[in-house]
DNA sequence: TAGTCATAGTAAACGGCGTTCACTTCTGAG
DNA sequence: CTCAGAAGTGAACGCCGTTTACTATGACTA
């Protein structure tokens, strides 16, 4: 197994060369310009040669939204890696990675966490146990949550008042990561969809009408987002020690 | 002006029974389904026929996407006036109505708040300052968003603190509408980017892997929202008057 | 009423697309 | 050396948006 064939190492390239040629169709032309015959064309290559290597355009339009997914969570976990051992500089360090991946790379942040495209809708159900890109995302996240929250008293409403509002509706999410507190489980899902709330409005364009620079708005949310989180009186910046601006002004 | 011709009426039926066309490929097969040639068959006619009531398949995209904007505004609309004078009433009932027609209606959702069409974000950008599609949602969820904050105690960073992080860069929005508190924006642009991350991720599939029944996780959020904009400890639903379900398990 | 003219529609064509099928070339294992 | 299978080609089918030339017809005017 350690020696690949002549033929394997060709056939590697060539697959890795189909998709680079699309992640840059998808770059210049957004999802509905990736097609077959452009790639092939760029290549060399006929259309029908593309066979070989995925069913359809669905399927490699999947399979390119899969490695967006893992090239976004290594980035993110990288950024983590950097940012010391608090769990709070951790977490601003990945929420800001996420935002400047996601405004650096709108095409790739569309494809993986916008509309549906067949596709990708089709990769995000295939996989909707223990491998799905969406929960690796979230257990990447949820640690330093997990750690940031520990003990501290969570916004939101009292655990009595979740479980009967909320009841078993979370078991996605708790059934992955063990004996999860309903308090914690909601506080995670809440800062979760706040944070994507935030980056696709502005990478949809949706934030332009209201808001000169979405990048100190990103930041001022993200202090508020990560006080509430500590308790803290909503009062200064978490700490923004790594490499993000702490009150700047994000170009895009 | 008050009698149109026979002609023109002939033509406004043709337009609309276009757009039908469109908005009913929209609903069955997603946005990329939406062929003028296939608008024309269902209509008896060919393709090159459609030229006549819009320049290309760009422009009719864009135009059903005006067209969804009104429908989504006139119903939050008629919700808020069926809830009475509270403004924290007119407010969960907007919401509600926001959500309930995403979950209805994902196709036409994704259309108008998903990833830039070609032809949507080139509507999107032509009105691009005062009859803004977005704008115009703005505004209607700020009049009762202003009478609700007027005078609490606004949750997040102090006024001086948002002036030194956020700066004039809420300007597009503060611009249009008078002389807005800077705590009072950036909480309408903090609770505006929540409302649609929450409904954004549930009506594109994002939260399927944590969340059971998203409703539920949307009522709870939305209590929560509303409280702290209230000042409320977190406490109980935002008296839940209206049509929409306190604490139920709306379905997809 | 007869004449004119813009309007609404058609048919044909061009190029691009995904996809299939028959066919050729070439690699690599026995 | 042989030969099965992998990789790639060319032609074709049906779909698409769009353009062009052309026709019928409703509406206004002399």
């Amino acid at each position: 197994m350690s020696a690949p064939t002549r033929r394997e190492r060709l056939r590697a390239t060539t697959l890795s060369e189909i998709k680079d040629g699309a992640r840059r169709l998808l770059v210049t032309g957004g999802v509905e310009a990736i097609s077959l015959r452009a790639i092939a064309r760029d290549m060399g290559m006929t259309a029908p040669a593309i066979y070989r290597y995925f069913p359809n355009l669905e399927a490699l339009v999947g399979a390119l939204a899969g490695d967006l997914y893992d090239e976004l969570r290594g980035i993110i976990e990288a950024a983590r890696d950097a940012a010391g051992g608090k769990p709070v500089d951790q977490l601003t360090a990945m929420c800001r990675a996420m935002r400047h991946w996601a405004v650096a790379h709108p095409a790739e942040f569309s494809l993986i966490f916008g509309n549906p495209v067949p596709g990708v809708a089709a990769f995000t159900d295939a996989c909707a146990d223990a491998e799905h890109p969406g929960a690796r995302f979230g257990a990447v996240f949820l640690a330093p949550f997990l750690a940031l929250t520990r003990g501290a008293a969570l916004p939101g409403p009292p655990a009595d008042v979740l479980h009967q509002q909320l009841g078993c509706h979370l078991t996605p999410l708790t059934a992955k990561h063990g004996e999860l507190p309903i308090e914690v489980a909601y506080a995670f899902l809440s800062a979760w969809t706040r944070l994507y709330g935030l980056v696709a409005m502005e990478v949809f364009g949706h934030l332009a009408w209201a808001v000169d620079s979405p990048g100190a708005l990103f930041e001022t949310e993200l202090a508020a987002l990560l006080g509430q989180l500590r308790g803290a009186p909503d009062g200064g910046p978490p700490a923004g020690n790594g490499d993000g601006p702490p009150a700047g002004s994000a170009r895009h």
